[in-house]
DNA sequence: GCGTAGTACATAGTAGAGCCAAGTAGCTTC
DNA sequence: GAAGCTACTTGGCTCTACTATGTACTACGC
């Protein structure tokens, strides 16, 4: 299994560290969400880009808690399951603004420097 | 230190993760360099934003010597000091081109996520 | 001669994040 | 009643950046 490029796999694996709580955070912002939803949700805008794991997803939703960045609450669906719903709170709306700014500036400071090799000829 | 918005940090720090090994080998493929030289040029290009400390630098070297995407050479400078001159091989180049399409792709699907909390508005 | 600073490389140990795997639990469909 | 989907949880693993420390040489000021 991940024979062959098994390097890349590493690779896009550690680029999503450090901007998944930025990806859902931004998500949440924009409507109160449950962490299923939220992974669905995070797939179908990337055009299928981001899967995140539950061993990523459900870890992260409660580090963001814990920070006081989201708020949970449970809800009973009307088919009997139990869903934690999450919204952002106004702390963590700070922090976002803060992140996709964070996000901003790296990105353009990576774009300075990574080049295609084509481009150096 | 690092007090109040220390949140902050650990973000900066996660996103450098996965980025460091492109950056390295993008600049070494513009030209043969050694770490500490390769530290200073990375600050400068980037304006200040990129610092490479010693134990993410050197490590990371390893890495790519390791897997064969980089080759060093011992050298004495003229002061008398050993410096490892590091080159881009061939397969390097190669995975450099996919990385850096990784990065782009990565950027995108981020970039049609993650946006300001006044955007929303 | 000695302390300090800069250059240049190495590495043990730590912390954090994403993932795998397995588990719990309710519902629907065959 | 066995899959299969939804929905959340958790323990253990790996990888990476960083801290801290060490080595070693040069150059400067005193």
């Amino acid at each position: 299994m991940t024979n062959a490029v098994n390097g890349l796999d590493v690779y896009r694996r550690e680029l999503l560290k450090g901007s998944t709580e930025t990806l859902i955070l931004s998500l949440l912002a924009e409507q109160e969400m449950y962490g299923y939803q939220l992974a669905k949700e995070m797939e179908r805008r990337s055009g299928g880009y981001f899967h995140l794991k539950e061993g990523t997803l459900y870890p992260a939703l409660h580090r963001l808690e814990r920070d006081g960045l989201i708020e949970g609450r449970w809800e009973l669906s009307e088919t009997g399951q139990s869903r934690r719903y999450y919204r952002v709170s106004a702390r963590g709306m700070d922090r976002l603004d803060a992140m996709v700014a964070e996000w901003s500036t790296f990105a353009d400071a990576v774009n300075r420097i990574a080049r295609p090799v084509s481009v150096l000829v």
